[in-house]
DNA sequence: CTAGCGCCTG
DNA sequence: CAGGCGCTAG
């Protein structure tokens, strides 16, 4: 069961640590994506049919591992075949080796260097493999100064990592003077010394393939159940797992002393008292990582979106304080208006107002999406950062076999489209239920970038104009609460409060054009044709009113219009008509009366609204 | 002074 | 849809 659990949290913190940092330089470095799943949808599915899958077996770390397929999918996602041959070979030699490994189960150093050696060799191949694509790939690729200076931190940080390494190999193998193992490894690095000013230009995601080895080589610790000792400073140190090349330093803290105390008769003993040691390690410290995470992003919604957390009604602060009142300006406007007399006062019906969506108890909305896609992280690291906001992680979820987890559906739509749509299903913005379901609808959010930026993008003004649905006047504060993923300063600010502007200047333009042919019609057609006035001073959907509002804030169709907005529609195009009518319209100032009425009729915004990304629905 | 609105224009 | 302008309220 716990190991179930840590299986769970592991793979979220896999995903984010293995995958995120090749988004670092996904820019500029195009050989990283040799080793980086591909990121489009069309990738994914690679990631469920990783040709290297096998079935469970390995009693801690291999269910960690292998079900959510997070490693795997390190190397294999991105289809490439090569590599993934390449992995294939490495099993096959790995399981021919076994034997050898029976043979020698008594000289857990020797098999340790084999492993290593296995793993350096897997790198090595990776590296050729990756550098032969590297070639192709370079050519005419522009390079950034400041990526540059990260690949060579990241080149010195390997550098100290195989010196570590070679000098723990050195003093193991003095210790036991096992020299057979040494035409194997000892060429672990020949062919990158040798052209090791190249490697700048190699930076396979170093990071990944590190973190890989190290789970991986854990991995098959645990699967032979060897008898291993790891330092016991890594407890507590599970950070270093983040920065990549630090990993092999981790390694680097057997000391022959941890060795060579077994004599052969205590081997065993010890031995087991290791497995026992490590599983216990390795559940602890996979734990305190999660921990940890979830401490981050707790921090970061702390520091970034008090509001969101405060509040999980959209009515608190949806709606500006003038329009928490809802007076009435007169009796109701029926259907049944007293049509036959145009030249009375119309007023707006008592619209209701649409039911808050309700929120799951589990955690405050937006903790994770708010936390990924916050722009400013002042307290994090650059690095991580980026960690947070690539795109691997935000698709962890769309991998087959990745367990639920009961917060999913509180996380960013991107992240989590299906756990949303099940929370969502059935209840729409405008409190109505819908129907059906099904492909239709099927997902909630339209998966745009959602990454923070400072300026406004396409996907922000088709979410801003499917607000205008509900709430044409929104305020600053509003706009600032659901656009989570804008980073706001006064620019921004002011073109968003431009951009509904202008949807109010289209949407009157569109009121008053209609409102007077109404007008037009109802003096030159005789009464019987009179009679159908109330349809023209009406926005169903069946109007070609309600289509062209339709099709100017909600061009691509796939939110349906709320009810409230036509309701809204035809108040105002009643004022608009009775104005015209009694001739109001001659006063230049004619139309602010209008617009007092049509500001006071905004209705909070669904919750679906505070998520980053355009809800479709 | 600033924010926000509406109008006009391109 | 954005820019410019004038106007108003706080």
């Amino acid at each position: 069961m716990q190991s179930q659990t840590y299986q769970h949290k592991f793979s979220v913190f896999f995903f984010a640590v293995m995958d995120s940092p090749t988004d670092l330089f996904d820019d500029s470095s195009p050989q990283i994506r040799t080793f980086t799943p591909g990121l489009s949808s069309a990738d994914l599915p690679g990631v469920h049919t990783a040709p290297g899958f096998r079935p469970p077996g390995f009693p801690l770390i291999h269910h960690l591992l292998q079900p959510g397929g997070g490693p795997r999918r390190i190397l294999t996602a991105n289809q490439n075949e090569v590599t993934a041959t390449q992995m294939e070979q490495e099993e096959g030699m790995m399981e021919g080796e076994d034997e050898l490994m029976e043979v020698k189960r008594k000289c857990n150093d020797t098999v340790l260097m084999a492993e290593w050696s296995q793993d350096v060799m897997k790198v090595k191949r990776m590296k050729l493999e990756c550098r032969q694509k590297d070639k192709q790939l370079e050519d005419g690729g522009k390079r950034r100064e400041g990526r540059r200076r990260e690949r060579e931190e990241l080149k010195e940080q390997l550098e100290e990592a195989r010196e570590r390494l070679q000098a723990l190999q050195e003093k193991v193998w003095r210790a036991f003077g096992e020299k057979d193992e040494e035409d194997v490894t000892g060429e672990m690095f020949d062919e990158e010394d040798i052209d090791g000013a190249e490697f700048e230009k190699e930076s396979f995601s170093l990071l990944s393939v590190s973190h890989f080895d190290n789970f991986h080589k854990r991995k098959d610790e645990l699967q032979k159940d060897r008898e291993r000792q790891i330092e016991r400073g890594r407890e507590g140190d599970m950070e270093g797992v983040m920065e990549g090349s630090r990993l092999w330093l981790e390694c680097g803290g057997l000391t022959r002393g941890d060795w060579d105390g077994g004599a052969e008769d205590e081997h065993e003993e010890g031995g087991q008292k290791f497995a026992q040691a490590l599983k216990l390690e390795l559940g602890s410290a996979v734990a305190r990582v999660i921990d940890r995470v979830l401490r981050l992003y707790t921090e970061m919604m702390d520091h970034s979106s008090p509001p969101a957390a405060i509040s999980f009604h959209p009515s608190d602060q949806a709606s500006p304080d003038t329009r928490k009142t809802f007076p009435l300006l007169g009796p109701p406007l029926s259907t049944n208006i007293n049509s036959s007399h145009p030249n009375l006062p119309l007023h707006h019906p008592s619209l209701t107002r649409p039911t808050p969506l309700p929120h799951p108890p589990l955690m405050p909305p937006q903790l994770f999406s708010r936390s990924l896609h916050h722009p400013q992280l002042p307290h994090l690291a650059p690095s991580r950062k980026d960690y947070l906001n690539s795109d691997p992680f935000l698709e962890f979820s769309s991998h087959a076999s990745f367990p639920p987890l009961p917060f999913l559906g509180h996380l960013d739509p991107s992240l989590t489209r299906h756990g949303v749509r099940e929370r969502e299903r059935g209840v729409r913005g405008d409190g109505s239920i819908r129907g059906g379901g099904g492909m239709d609808g099927g997902e909630l959010y339209l998966t745009c970038h959602v990454y923070t930026q400072e300026g406004l993008s396409p996907c922000h003004l088709k979410k801003a104009k499917l607000m205008f649905f509900y709430t044409r006047y929104p305020s600053s504060n509003t706009l600032k609460t659901y656009f989570p993923d804008v980073k706001f300063n006064r620019c921004v600010t002011s073109q968003m409060i431009k951009w509904f502007s202008n949807f109010r200047e289209f949407f009157y333009i569109q009121m008053e054009r209609f409102a007077r042919q109404a007008v037009r019609d109802a003096l030159t057609r005789d009464g019987a044709a009179r009679m159908g006035r109330e349809n023209q001073l009406r926005v169903g959907r069946d109007t070609e009113l309600y289509r062209i509002l339709n099709m100017h804030y909600n061009k691509s169709n796939v939110y349906q219009v709320p009810e409230r907005f036509i309701e809204v529609s035809e108040v105002a195009l009643r004022e608009f008509y009775s104005a015209i009518w009694t001739g109001r319209d001659s006063d230049p100032c004619w139309k602010k009366g209008i617009y007092k009425i049509i500001c006071k009729l905004d209705s909070p915004l669904p919750d679906a609204f505070r998520m980053p990304g355009c809800p479709v629905g």
